[in-house]
DNA sequence: TGCAAAATAGCACGATCGTTCTTTTCTAGC
DNA sequence: GCTAGAAAAGAACGATCGTGCTATTTTGCA
């Protein structure tokens, strides 16, 4: 239950294209990679279920059946766009956290990263958060998609909570599950209130509010959190 | 800025049938109620959005036309599905906790009550949340419809903490709205967890949260609430 | 009890949806 | 360059959507 080693990591789904050389990747593959950008595009902005074919067509000026043919169903079309979220989710929010020290530095920088990737992209919404939304009825593969690449994420954050515990950086009676939920209420609340009832300083209430959690579950007077995590790197692995 | 005496009342927008005598009202008024009851319980599974007038005419046995004529609209059903959602929110959230003294007692029955609404009845969603996800992209009616309902309600909340503060019940340097931010948070976290997630554990989470924030915000050890509300009822208006 | 008015049903419309099938265009290895 | 196979387009399908329009039924008051 200590969970030292955890069972399940978060990594991408995918191979990150990009550098990777040898034979340029098929016709096929690179237009289905364009297909799934725009379809990331459009299901941030109407979510999941407002994803059309159609329109998605359109949008990459293609026809509709040669949209189609690249996924075989629109549930499949959905959880490719699912699968490029977490990549990416992966990438600009996880993985530039663990060139930060285990505990509250990279706790303080998943924070952070997830802030930005969820209220300064103010013009898209977080899939993460309109999915849950839509499919918390509706039972399904999209469903589980969803729902298994939240969780892992929630659990690395949760992961790390527990790392900044095991530093000693945290009460001896904090309660990590506790903490972490609290901080997922932030995230939502920002989301919330940034994005639906356009309240721009919801992004200084959710900043407080992890200070304030930060100054209730920390050792003594941990509280001050500089603004830039990158700052205190020189207390590395302990 | 103290905002004492409060520009904006929380009430609800429709008269409550009921009690009310007279002239019962025409065939027409209590069909149309049937059918946003109706409506109701549909949008809160599969949301405003996936509200669909022939579905609703299936659920309520009349034929499409019939629902129609009621309406003239489809915009006009949702948003009578918002007013009917605000005014039973007025009736089983608002209302109750009005019974509770100025302060505290009333805050905490704003959030057990708002919790009850949200989490106990797990079966429907709260078009509050789904609503703001499906509209925060779309302009128009619905959308200023349900934004101002769900500010109404946000202004009742916060309205309840100043008034916290002004018996002398939270610390001198307590930011209200910040408090107001948080608690929401919690909410949101509950009908992510345990609606979508399927956590049960997160009602505890919520009421943990709740009295963590309590303990925060308020003077010495005024954190320890109890389950009950309605116990300490003796402090009245001061 | 009769009759105007209100309430509901019936039907059809254009649009869009996901999907299937067939045909055309293009790509990549020889 | 030729050609097999992949990729994309085209057209059509049944279904469902919101919404008009016109009939039919039902209601409530004189």
């Amino acid at each position: 239950m200590t969970s030292t080693k955890s069972p399940v990591q978060f990594a991408p789904s995918s191979r990150r294209p990009g550098a990777s050389a040898g034979h340029a990747l098929h016709k096929g593959q690179q237009t289905k990679q364009a297909i799934i950008d725009a379809a990331l595009g459009l299901a941030a902005e109407i979510g999941l279920e407002g994803l059309s074919i159609g329109a998605l067509a359109e949008v990459t000026r293609m026809s509709k059946s040669g949209v189609f043919a690249h996924f075989g169903s629109r549930e499949e079309l959905q959880i490719s766009v699912i699968r490029e979220y977490y990549a990416r989710f992966y990438d600009e929010v996880f993985a530039p956290a663990m060139d930060e020290a285990r505990g509250l530095p990279r706790v303080r920088a998943l924070f952070a990263n997830w802030m930005k990737r969820v209220a300064i992209e103010l013009q898209s919404g977080c899939i993460f958060i309109s999915g849950a939304v839509e499919f918390d009825d509706r039972p399904g593969p999209v469903r589980d998609a969803l729902a298994s690449s939240v969780k892992t994420w929630l659990a690395a954050m949760y992961r790390a909570v527990v790392q900044a515990k095991q530093e000693g950086q945290l009460h001896e009676d904090a309660d990590e599950e506790q903490m972490a939920f609290e901080i997922h209420g932030l995230i939502l609340a920002l989301h919330y209130e940034a994005r639906f009832l356009q309240n721009p300083a919801a992004i200084g209430r959710a900043h407080t509010g992890f200070d304030n959690i930060l100054k209730r579950y920390g050792k003594s007077a941990a509280g001050a959190s500089p603004r830039s995590p990158a700052s205190n790197r020189n207390l590395k692995e302990k």
